[in-house]
DNA sequence: GTCTATAACGTGATAGAC
DNA sequence: GTCTATCACGTTATAGAC
Protein backbone atom coordinates (compact mmCIF):
# COMPACT_ATOMS: atom_id res chain seq x y z
CA UNK A 1 0.00 0.00 0.00
CA UNK A 2 1.04 3.14 -1.21
CA UNK A 3 2.71 5.48 2.04
CA UNK A 4 -0.36 7.22 4.10
CA UNK A 5 -1.07 10.66 3.93
CA UNK A 6 1.75 12.25 6.16
CA UNK A 7 -0.39 15.20 8.32
CA UNK A 8 1.52 14.98 11.79
CA UNK A 9 4.06 12.30 11.23
CA UNK A 10 7.01 13.99 9.66
CA UNK A 11 8.06 17.06 11.62
CA UNK A 12 10.31 17.96 8.92
CA UNK A 13 7.75 18.15 6.38
CA UNK A 14 5.49 19.84 9.01
CA UNK A 15 7.84 22.79 9.27
CA UNK A 16 8.16 22.90 5.18
CA UNK A 17 4.41 23.17 5.02
CA UNK A 18 3.66 25.59 7.42
CA UNK A 19 7.05 27.42 5.93
CA UNK A 20 5.81 27.46 2.96
CA UNK A 21 2.47 29.32 3.90
CA UNK A 22 4.02 31.84 5.91
CA UNK A 23 6.38 32.99 3.28
CA UNK A 24 4.04 33.30 0.74
CA UNK A 25 1.87 34.95 2.75
CA UNK A 26 4.24 37.76 4.21
CA UNK A 27 7.30 37.35 1.88
CA UNK A 28 11.25 36.70 3.20
CA UNK A 29 11.61 40.00 4.74
CA UNK A 30 8.51 40.02 6.98
CA UNK A 31 8.37 36.77 7.72
CA UNK A 32 10.04 36.05 11.31
CA UNK A 33 11.36 32.05 11.79
CA UNK A 34 9.10 32.54 15.14
CA UNK A 35 5.66 32.51 13.11
CA UNK A 36 6.76 29.64 11.38
CA UNK A 37 7.27 28.03 14.24
CA UNK A 38 4.23 28.55 15.75
CA UNK A 39 2.32 27.94 12.67
CA UNK A 40 4.08 24.44 12.56
CA UNK A 41 3.50 23.62 15.98
CA UNK A 42 6.76 22.73 16.81
CA UNK A 43 9.33 25.33 18.26
CA UNK A 44 11.84 27.65 17.15
CA UNK A 45 14.68 25.21 17.71
CA UNK A 46 13.61 22.82 15.53
CA UNK A 47 13.48 24.98 12.33
CA UNK A 48 16.91 25.46 12.86
CA UNK A 49 17.58 21.78 13.66
CA UNK A 50 16.24 20.59 10.36
CA UNK A 51 17.03 23.42 8.07
CA UNK A 52 20.02 25.34 9.86
CA UNK A 53 18.61 29.06 8.76
CA UNK A 54 16.14 31.05 7.88
CA UNK A 55 17.83 31.70 4.14
CA UNK A 56 17.82 28.15 3.52
CA UNK A 57 14.60 27.10 4.54
CA UNK A 58 13.50 30.15 2.16
CA UNK A 59 15.52 29.15 -0.47
CA UNK A 60 14.03 26.02 -0.18
CA UNK A 61 10.29 27.23 -0.40
CA UNK A 62 10.82 29.65 -2.90
CA UNK A 63 12.65 26.94 -5.04
CA UNK A 64 9.78 24.37 -5.14
CA UNK A 65 7.17 26.90 -5.88
CA UNK A 66 9.00 28.83 -8.83
CA UNK A 67 9.26 25.16 -10.21
CA UNK A 68 5.84 23.77 -9.28
CA UNK A 69 4.36 27.04 -10.86
CA UNK A 70 6.48 26.74 -14.61
CA UNK A 71 6.24 23.53 -14.95
CA UNK A 72 2.90 23.16 -16.10
CA UNK A 73 3.61 25.81 -18.93
CA UNK A 74 6.26 23.34 -20.21
CA UNK A 75 3.63 20.68 -20.64
CA UNK A 76 0.76 22.55 -22.58
CA UNK A 77 2.89 25.01 -24.49
CA UNK A 78 5.16 21.96 -26.39
CA UNK A 79 2.21 19.68 -26.82
CA UNK A 80 2.74 18.79 -30.65
CA UNK A 81 -1.09 17.51 -30.60
CA UNK A 82 -2.92 21.05 -29.27
CA UNK A 83 -3.61 24.14 -31.56
CA UNK A 84 -2.97 27.01 -30.58
CA UNK A 85 -6.55 28.08 -29.29
CA UNK A 86 -5.99 24.94 -27.53
CA UNK A 87 -3.50 25.81 -25.29
CA UNK A 88 -4.97 28.95 -24.61
CA UNK A 89 -8.08 27.37 -23.29
CA UNK A 90 -5.77 24.58 -21.47
CA UNK A 91 -3.20 27.26 -19.98
CA UNK A 92 -6.10 29.63 -18.36
CA UNK A 93 -8.39 26.31 -17.04
CA UNK A 94 -5.02 25.23 -15.63
CA UNK A 95 -3.98 28.36 -14.36
CA UNK A 96 -6.38 29.55 -12.83
CA UNK A 97 -7.78 26.67 -10.80
CA UNK A 98 -4.27 27.08 -9.46
CA UNK A 99 -4.19 29.97 -8.72
CA UNK A 100 -8.01 30.25 -7.00
CA UNK A 101 -6.29 27.48 -4.86
CA UNK A 102 -3.00 29.21 -4.26
CA UNK A 103 -3.28 32.76 -5.06
CA UNK A 104 -0.45 34.53 -3.25
CA UNK A 105 1.87 32.73 -5.33
CA UNK A 106 2.52 35.54 -7.91
CA UNK A 107 2.64 38.23 -5.70
CA UNK A 108 5.20 36.10 -4.05
CA UNK A 109 7.16 35.16 -6.68
CA UNK A 110 7.43 38.58 -8.25
CA UNK A 111 7.72 40.42 -4.97
CA UNK A 112 11.10 38.05 -3.62
CA UNK A 113 12.67 38.85 -7.38
CA UNK A 114 12.38 42.26 -6.55
CA UNK A 115 14.52 41.70 -3.48
CA UNK A 116 16.39 39.72 -5.31
CA UNK A 117 16.90 40.25 -9.24
CA UNK A 118 20.15 38.74 -9.78
CA UNK A 119 19.93 35.59 -7.47
CA UNK A 120 16.38 34.28 -8.59
CA UNK A 121 16.26 35.07 -11.90
CA UNK A 122 18.03 32.58 -12.87
CA UNK A 123 16.03 30.03 -11.13
CA UNK A 124 13.57 30.85 -13.68
CA UNK A 125 14.85 30.13 -16.71
CA UNK A 126 11.91 30.35 -18.64
CA UNK A 127 13.50 31.87 -21.60
CA UNK A 128 13.66 28.66 -23.71
CA UNK A 129 10.01 27.91 -21.79
CA UNK A 130 8.34 30.48 -24.01
CA UNK A 131 10.25 31.11 -26.82
CA UNK A 132 11.91 27.92 -28.07
CA UNK A 133 7.95 26.59 -27.85
CA UNK A 134 6.07 24.39 -29.55
CA UNK A 135 3.67 27.11 -29.12
CA UNK A 136 6.51 29.93 -30.27
CA UNK A 137 6.63 27.96 -33.21
CA UNK A 138 2.38 27.87 -33.90
CA UNK A 139 2.29 31.21 -33.37
CA UNK A 140 5.30 32.39 -35.42
CA UNK A 141 3.78 30.36 -37.80
CA UNK A 142 0.61 32.63 -37.58
CA UNK A 143 2.32 36.47 -37.88
CA UNK A 144 3.86 34.89 -40.83
CA UNK A 145 0.61 33.92 -42.68
CA UNK A 146 -0.55 37.38 -41.88
CA UNK A 147 -3.14 36.12 -39.80
CA UNK A 148 -1.87 38.04 -36.29
CA UNK A 149 -1.25 41.50 -36.83
CA UNK A 150 0.42 44.26 -34.95
CA UNK A 151 1.61 42.13 -31.60
CA UNK A 152 5.18 40.34 -30.96
CA UNK A 153 5.87 37.36 -29.41
CA UNK A 154 7.02 39.36 -26.67
CA UNK A 155 4.75 41.86 -25.93
CA UNK A 156 1.58 38.57 -26.42
CA UNK A 157 3.77 36.74 -23.50
CA UNK A 158 3.26 39.53 -21.11
CA UNK A 159 -0.65 40.54 -22.73
CA UNK A 160 -1.34 36.74 -21.63
CA UNK A 161 0.68 36.80 -18.10
CA UNK A 162 -0.62 40.09 -17.48
CA UNK A 163 -4.28 38.81 -18.47
CA UNK A 164 -4.07 35.35 -16.71
CA UNK A 165 -2.41 36.51 -13.73
CA UNK A 166 -2.56 40.79 -12.49
CA UNK A 167 -6.18 39.27 -10.85
CA UNK A 168 -4.76 37.35 -8.70
CA UNK A 169 -1.95 39.66 -7.82
CA UNK A 170 -4.32 42.56 -7.02
CA UNK A 171 -6.82 40.83 -5.59
CA UNK A 172 -7.05 42.92 -2.37
CA UNK A 173 -7.51 45.95 -4.66
CA UNK A 174 -9.95 44.43 -6.42
CA UNK A 175 -12.28 42.94 -3.70
CA UNK A 176 -11.97 46.43 -2.35
CA UNK A 177 -12.78 48.71 -5.31
CA UNK A 178 -15.63 45.88 -6.94
CA UNK A 179 -17.59 45.62 -3.46
CA UNK A 180 -17.02 41.69 -4.18
CA UNK A 181 -17.13 39.20 -1.50
CA UNK A 182 -14.66 36.48 -1.32
CA UNK A 183 -16.95 34.30 -3.15
CA UNK A 184 -17.84 36.71 -5.95
CA UNK A 185 -14.58 37.36 -6.71
CA UNK A 186 -13.38 33.58 -6.94
CA UNK A 187 -16.69 33.29 -9.25
CA UNK A 188 -15.58 36.41 -11.24
CA UNK A 189 -12.30 34.28 -11.50
CA UNK A 190 -13.88 31.17 -12.59
CA UNK A 191 -15.28 32.93 -15.38
CA UNK A 192 -12.34 34.32 -16.75
CA UNK A 193 -11.59 30.28 -17.11
CA UNK A 194 -14.18 30.73 -20.41
CA UNK A 195 -13.34 34.35 -21.12
CA UNK A 196 -9.95 34.79 -21.10
CA UNK A 197 -9.27 32.37 -24.59
CA UNK A 198 -11.68 34.52 -26.18
CA UNK A 199 -10.49 37.45 -25.36
CA UNK A 200 -6.93 36.44 -26.36
CA UNK A 201 -7.96 35.45 -29.71
CA UNK A 202 -9.67 38.89 -29.76
CA UNK A 203 -6.19 40.41 -29.30
CA UNK A 204 -4.73 38.07 -31.89
CA UNK A 205 -7.33 37.52 -34.60
CA UNK A 206 -8.64 40.81 -35.18
CA UNK A 207 -7.62 43.27 -37.81
CA UNK A 208 -8.19 47.18 -37.68
CA UNK A 209 -10.53 48.54 -40.20
CA UNK A 210 -13.01 45.62 -40.35
CA UNK B 1 9.36 84.49 -9.23
CA UNK B 2 8.60 80.99 -7.80
CA UNK B 3 10.47 79.24 -5.00
CA UNK B 4 13.73 77.80 -6.35
CA UNK B 5 13.78 73.59 -7.19
CA UNK B 6 14.35 72.88 -3.65
CA UNK B 7 17.72 69.95 -3.74
CA UNK B 8 19.50 70.89 -0.86
CA UNK B 9 17.53 73.30 1.10
CA UNK B 10 14.96 71.72 2.95
CA UNK B 11 16.22 68.60 4.88
CA UNK B 12 12.22 67.14 5.76
CA UNK B 13 12.52 66.72 2.25
CA UNK B 14 15.50 65.54 1.42
CA UNK B 15 14.34 62.62 4.12
CA UNK B 16 11.20 61.92 2.55
CA UNK B 17 12.81 62.33 -1.25
CA UNK B 18 15.32 59.63 0.04
CA UNK B 19 12.50 57.25 1.98
CA UNK B 20 10.15 57.29 -1.15
CA UNK B 21 12.95 55.27 -3.55
CA UNK B 22 13.70 53.33 -0.39
CA UNK B 23 11.05 52.54 0.52
CA UNK B 24 9.69 51.89 -3.04
CA UNK B 25 12.63 49.90 -4.29
CA UNK B 26 12.71 47.51 -1.37
CA UNK B 27 9.35 47.19 0.75
CA UNK B 28 8.57 48.46 4.13
CA UNK B 29 9.64 45.32 5.96
CA UNK B 30 13.38 44.83 4.37
CA UNK B 31 14.22 48.76 4.38
CA UNK B 32 16.30 49.80 7.34
CA UNK B 33 16.05 53.49 8.76
CA UNK B 34 19.75 53.34 8.24
CA UNK B 35 19.18 52.85 4.52
CA UNK B 36 17.10 56.02 4.44
CA UNK B 37 19.11 58.16 6.28
CA UNK B 38 22.26 57.58 4.34
CA UNK B 39 20.92 57.84 1.28
CA UNK B 40 19.13 61.15 2.77
CA UNK B 41 22.88 62.46 3.55
CA UNK B 42 21.76 62.88 6.92
CA UNK B 43 22.29 61.34 10.82
CA UNK B 44 19.66 58.60 11.47
CA UNK B 45 18.82 60.56 14.33
CA UNK B 46 17.37 63.32 12.76
CA UNK B 47 14.75 61.17 10.67
CA UNK B 48 13.37 60.54 13.97
CA UNK B 49 13.69 64.23 14.98
CA UNK B 50 11.32 65.03 11.76
CA UNK B 51 9.11 61.76 11.61
CA UNK B 52 8.60 60.26 14.85
CA UNK B 53 8.88 56.73 13.48
CA UNK B 54 9.96 54.69 10.12
CA UNK B 55 6.15 53.50 10.93
CA UNK B 56 4.72 57.37 10.52
CA UNK B 57 7.19 58.01 7.05
CA UNK B 58 5.76 55.02 6.09
CA UNK B 59 2.28 55.94 5.74
CA UNK B 60 3.26 59.01 4.82
CA UNK B 61 4.75 57.70 1.53
CA UNK B 62 2.80 54.96 0.81
CA UNK B 63 -0.49 57.41 1.16
CA UNK B 64 1.13 60.05 -1.55
CA UNK B 65 2.21 57.43 -3.80
CA UNK B 66 -1.03 55.82 -3.86
CA UNK B 67 -3.03 59.24 -4.41
CA UNK B 68 -0.70 60.27 -6.91
CA UNK B 69 -0.94 56.87 -8.64
CA UNK B 70 -4.38 57.12 -8.55
CA UNK B 71 -5.40 61.02 -9.35
CA UNK B 72 -4.94 60.92 -13.29
CA UNK B 73 -7.50 58.10 -13.80
CA UNK B 74 -9.98 60.59 -12.33
CA UNK B 75 -8.93 63.38 -14.36
CA UNK B 76 -8.92 61.18 -17.76
CA UNK B 77 -12.07 59.22 -16.77
CA UNK B 78 -14.15 61.92 -16.24
CA UNK B 79 -13.68 64.08 -18.49
CA UNK B 80 -17.27 64.38 -20.75
CA UNK B 81 -15.96 65.65 -23.72
CA UNK B 82 -13.32 62.62 -24.91
CA UNK B 83 -14.80 59.42 -26.34
CA UNK B 84 -13.84 55.96 -24.43
CA UNK B 85 -11.59 55.01 -27.23
CA UNK B 86 -9.78 58.42 -26.53
CA UNK B 87 -9.54 57.68 -23.12
CA UNK B 88 -8.00 55.06 -23.36
CA UNK B 89 -4.92 56.44 -25.72
CA UNK B 90 -4.91 59.04 -23.04
CA UNK B 91 -4.71 56.37 -20.34
CA UNK B 92 -2.15 54.62 -21.62
CA UNK B 93 0.01 57.70 -22.90
CA UNK B 94 0.09 58.90 -19.21
CA UNK B 95 0.62 55.59 -17.48
CA UNK B 96 3.52 54.22 -19.43
CA UNK B 97 4.75 57.28 -19.48
CA UNK B 98 4.76 57.55 -15.81
CA UNK B 99 5.36 53.84 -15.16
CA UNK B 100 8.53 54.23 -17.50
CA UNK B 101 10.14 56.66 -15.05
CA UNK B 102 8.74 55.51 -11.63
CA UNK B 103 8.30 51.38 -12.49
CA UNK B 104 9.04 50.02 -8.92
CA UNK B 105 5.28 52.28 -7.74
CA UNK B 106 2.60 49.36 -9.05
CA UNK B 107 4.47 46.35 -7.27
CA UNK B 108 5.09 48.64 -4.38
CA UNK B 109 2.00 49.08 -3.62
CA UNK B 110 0.49 45.45 -4.58
CA UNK B 111 3.10 43.98 -1.82
CA UNK B 112 2.36 46.19 1.04
CA UNK B 113 -1.93 45.93 0.38
CA UNK B 114 -1.15 42.60 0.76
CA UNK B 115 0.89 42.79 4.36
CA UNK B 116 -2.00 45.20 5.56
CA UNK B 117 -4.85 44.97 3.22
CA UNK B 118 -7.63 46.09 5.89
CA UNK B 119 -5.54 49.27 6.51
CA UNK B 120 -4.23 50.20 3.33
CA UNK B 121 -7.30 49.42 0.82
CA UNK B 122 -9.60 51.84 2.68
CA UNK B 123 -7.29 54.36 1.34
CA UNK B 124 -7.50 53.48 -2.09
CA UNK B 125 -10.69 54.32 -2.28
CA UNK B 126 -11.08 53.79 -5.97
CA UNK B 127 -14.50 52.06 -6.27
CA UNK B 128 -16.67 55.21 -7.34
CA UNK B 129 -13.86 56.49 -9.34
CA UNK B 130 -14.10 53.34 -11.36
CA UNK B 131 -17.71 52.61 -11.43
CA UNK B 132 -19.54 55.81 -11.18
CA UNK B 133 -17.08 57.59 -13.83
CA UNK B 134 -18.24 59.17 -16.68
CA UNK B 135 -15.84 56.17 -18.61
CA UNK B 136 -18.43 53.77 -16.70
CA UNK B 137 -21.23 55.48 -18.25
CA UNK B 138 -20.16 55.29 -21.86
CA UNK B 139 -19.31 51.71 -21.38
CA UNK B 140 -22.34 50.72 -19.69
CA UNK B 141 -24.24 52.51 -23.22
CA UNK B 142 -22.06 50.87 -25.45
CA UNK B 143 -22.75 47.39 -23.36
CA UNK B 144 -26.69 48.34 -23.83
CA UNK B 145 -26.12 49.09 -27.46
CA UNK B 146 -24.60 45.12 -28.22
CA UNK B 147 -21.34 46.88 -29.04
CA UNK B 148 -19.58 45.26 -26.16
CA UNK B 149 -20.05 41.43 -25.53
CA UNK B 150 -18.68 38.87 -23.53
CA UNK B 151 -16.80 41.84 -20.66
CA UNK B 152 -18.56 43.49 -18.05
CA UNK B 153 -17.21 46.58 -16.38
CA UNK B 154 -15.49 44.73 -13.50
CA UNK B 155 -13.60 41.73 -16.01
CA UNK B 156 -12.64 44.89 -18.25
CA UNK B 157 -11.25 47.00 -15.61
CA UNK B 158 -8.93 43.76 -14.22
CA UNK B 159 -8.05 43.50 -18.18
CA UNK B 160 -6.72 47.16 -18.71
CA UNK B 161 -5.16 47.25 -15.16
CA UNK B 162 -3.46 43.60 -16.19
CA UNK B 163 -2.42 44.90 -19.61
CA UNK B 164 -1.34 48.34 -18.87
CA UNK B 165 0.21 47.46 -14.97
CA UNK B 166 1.29 43.92 -15.64
CA UNK B 167 4.56 44.23 -17.59
CA UNK B 168 5.88 46.84 -14.69
CA UNK B 169 5.43 44.96 -11.54
CA UNK B 170 7.44 41.76 -13.86
CA UNK B 171 10.26 43.81 -15.37
CA UNK B 172 13.05 41.83 -13.82
CA UNK B 173 11.08 38.92 -14.98
CA UNK B 174 10.57 40.12 -18.41
CA UNK B 175 13.68 41.11 -18.72
CA UNK B 176 15.26 38.07 -18.08
CA UNK B 177 13.15 35.74 -20.10
CA UNK B 178 13.03 38.16 -23.33
CA UNK B 179 16.42 38.76 -22.68
CA UNK B 180 16.14 42.43 -23.23
CA UNK B 181 18.75 45.13 -21.97
CA UNK B 182 17.09 48.09 -20.35
CA UNK B 183 16.92 50.06 -23.46
CA UNK B 184 15.08 47.68 -25.38
CA UNK B 185 12.79 47.26 -22.34
CA UNK B 186 11.69 50.86 -22.15
CA UNK B 187 11.30 50.63 -26.19
CA UNK B 188 8.84 47.38 -25.95
CA UNK B 189 7.25 49.45 -23.12
CA UNK B 190 6.75 52.47 -24.66
CA UNK B 191 5.59 50.84 -27.91
CA UNK B 192 2.38 49.57 -26.17
CA UNK B 193 1.30 53.05 -25.49
CA UNK B 194 0.36 52.89 -29.30
CA UNK B 195 -0.58 49.10 -29.46
CA UNK B 196 -2.55 49.23 -25.57
CA UNK B 197 -5.54 51.09 -26.74
CA UNK B 198 -5.63 48.68 -30.20
CA UNK B 199 -5.50 45.82 -27.74
CA UNK B 200 -8.51 46.81 -25.56
CA UNK B 201 -10.35 48.24 -28.63
CA UNK B 202 -10.10 44.47 -29.84
CA UNK B 203 -11.03 43.12 -26.74
CA UNK B 204 -14.08 45.45 -26.04
CA UNK B 205 -15.86 45.57 -29.51
CA UNK B 206 -15.09 42.02 -31.20
CA UNK B 207 -17.62 39.46 -31.72
CA UNK B 208 -16.73 35.65 -32.19
CA UNK B 209 -18.46 34.18 -35.11
CA UNK B 210 -16.95 37.04 -38.02
C1' DG C 1 18.56 71.58 13.95
C1' DT C 2 22.17 68.40 13.90
C1' DC C 3 25.20 65.33 15.75
C1' DT C 4 27.34 61.08 18.82
C1' DA C 5 26.51 57.65 21.97
C1' DT C 6 23.60 54.49 23.85
C1' DA C 7 19.45 52.49 25.47
C1' DA C 8 15.62 49.22 24.46
C1' DC C 9 13.91 45.83 21.87
C1' DG C 10 13.15 42.10 18.46
C1' DT C 11 14.92 38.34 15.98
C1' DG C 12 17.99 34.50 14.31
C1' DA C 13 20.58 31.06 16.07
C1' DT C 14 22.72 27.86 19.55
C1' DA C 15 23.93 25.38 24.01
C1' DG C 16 22.71 21.88 26.68
C1' DA C 17 19.29 19.07 29.40
C1' DC C 18 16.12 15.38 28.54
C1' DG D 1 14.52 14.46 18.09
C1' DT D 2 12.59 17.84 20.96
C1' DC D 3 12.53 21.12 24.32
C1' DT D 4 13.90 25.58 27.50
C1' DA D 5 16.93 29.09 28.23
C1' DT D 6 20.03 32.17 26.49
C1' DC D 7 23.32 34.39 23.54
C1' DA D 8 24.65 37.54 19.80
C1' DC D 9 23.45 40.77 16.82
C1' DG D 10 21.00 44.24 14.14
C1' DT D 11 17.71 47.79 14.24
C1' DT D 12 14.62 51.40 16.00
C1' DA D 13 14.41 55.07 18.88
C1' DT D 14 16.06 58.44 22.30
C1' DA D 15 19.13 61.16 25.54
C1' DG D 16 21.99 64.75 25.72
C1' DA D 17 25.95 67.67 24.08
C1' DC D 18 26.75 71.25 20.77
Amino acid sequence: MAKKKELDINTEAKIKNAAKNVFHKKGFAATRTRDIAEAAGINLALLNYYFRSKEKLFHIIIQETMQDFMKSFHGIFNDEKTTLDEKLELVASHYIDLLVEQPDIPIFILSEIRNNPEELKEKFQSRHLFFESVFAKQFQKEVEQGKIVNLSMSQFMMNLMGLLVFPFVASPLIKATSELDDTAYQEQMLQRKKLFPIWMKRIMYTKEGN
